[in-house]
DNA sequence: AAACCGTCCAACCGCACAATG
DNA sequence: TCATTGTGCGGTTGGACGGTT
């Protein structure tokens, strides 16, 4: 079904006159593309029966709808996937599951169906593929994670999560379970992890507000879906974030072996459902700018721009650059402004618990954020 | 060149949910 | 309440396409 079928009344298939409802199915004509978008342009989006109708196609609104959100969408991104959008799509199905629009939504220009495609074509055969490569063992959460019933993502090899380590690089930011230290280690309640989550706290970048990374080490995916699974993410007093960075071998988002090499331009953070835009050229140095329009809903994603340099060395040593946010090797974000703000405006933040449950399971009040990959 | 086969993806289907009468 | 209608979502299908034999 690559390409209508530009033959007019060829393309009425198989069950098309079967049924006595005259209502046409299979392949969209140029002729009622053009219809289609000729109505929408003119009256843009109601109810879709009576666009169906009054546009005089001999289609059911749904697929009607389909058709425009789908193909006809003048906002639609056309052409392959980018590195970005593949990362963003692999983390966010992670945080996800198989919530296709909630991740498309997330996506601008793409559409769910896009996605899902992609997503059951694309990265699930790598995932696949890199299973079997990288582990003897098998799980039968390794990566078809379309036939699970908890919407497992990518689990760690085996299923299970390998040992994970965060550091946290948050200057004044203390953990109630060990405010002094410099290492506090706590554990996450991940259904499927093996090993305690390791949160390394860095009191010594103080000049590097807000910095956040969290990378996993050894074998594993650092990422998941669902109650059983788990991705980084800090509760600041209702004001979430998350994010992650894999390092190890065979990583989710790891070095070696794991998918996109290195995740090097990286955001974790789950992006906004409003006014999401992603841009991009093709260089490998691409920036991240990410921005928002949450009326300080999220203050540290306010409406000045995050970017990020797509630097590889300004990942673990923060000496160069404020407000490194979720960003692996190469995909810091910054922001100079609202993220300092942000986190300058509590002296001591406190993070009591962390539930994993809990945090996963509300992901659409994570941060918003704005993508742009300059 | 023809047959075969795997992949891709547009479109359909069934279901759930909300709104309305 | 209950039925109807509209909408949205995720899973699945099936045919075009391209590569391989």
């Amino acid at each position: 079904m690559r390409k209508p079928d530009a033959t007019p009344g060829k393309n009425t298939n198989t069950s098309n006159n079967n049924n006595n409802n005259k209502m046409r199915k299979g392949l969209w004509s140029p002729e009622e593309d053009d219809k289609l978008m000729n109505y929408m342009m003119n009256n843009g989006q109601g109810c879709w029966s009576d666009v169906a109708r009054n546009a005089g196609l001999q289609r059911c609104g749904k697929s009607c709808r389909l058709r425009w959100i789908n193909y006809l969408r003048p906002d639609l991104k056309r052409g392959a996937f980018s590195p970005q959008e593949e990362e963003l799509i692999i983390h966010l199905h992670s945080l996800l599951g198989n919530r296709w629009s909630q991740i498309a939504a997330r996506l601008p220009g793409r559409t769910d169906n896009e996605i899902k495609n992609f997503w059951n074509s694309t990265i699930k055969k790598r995932i696949k593929n890199m299973s079997s490569s990288t582990t003897t063992t098998t799980s039968p959460n390794t990566s078809d994670s379309s036939s699970e019933k908890d919407n497992c993502g990518l689990v760690g090899v085996g299923g299970f999560m390998s040992p994970m380590f965060m550091d946290v690089v948050v200057p004044s930011l203390t953990l109630t379970n060990s405010s002094t230290s410099s290492t506090s280690s706590m554990a996450l309640n991940g259904g499927h992890m093996t090993d305690p989550l390791q949160i390394h706290i860095d009191h010594h970048h103080h000049h590097h507000q807000g910095l956040m990374n969290v990378y996993g080490s050894a074998n594993g995916y650092f990422s998941g879906a669902g109650q059983n699974e788990m991705s980084a993410a800090l509760d600041f007093g209702g004001n979430r974030m998350i994010g992650s960075y894999g390092s190890g071998q065979g990583g989710m988002f790891g070095g070696g072996g794991g998918i996109g090499g290195g995740m090097e331009k990286e955001i974790q953070q789950v992006p906004p459902l409003e006014s999401i835009s992603m841009e991009e050229n093709n260089g490998p140095n691409n920036n991240i700018v990410i921005s928002s329009n949450l009326n300080n809903k999220y203050p540290f994603v306010n409406s000045k721009n995050i970017k990020g340099e797509s630097n590889h060395h300004n990942n673990n040593n923060h000496h160069h650059h404020n407000n490194n946010l979720g960003g692996g090797g190469g995909g810091g974000v910054n922001n100079t402004n609202n993220l300092a703000n942000f986190w300058q405006g509590e002296d001591q933040l406190k993070v009591g618990e962390w539930d994993l449950e809990e945090l996963m399971k509300d992901v659409s009040s994570f941060p918003f954020l704005d993508f742009q990959v300059e």
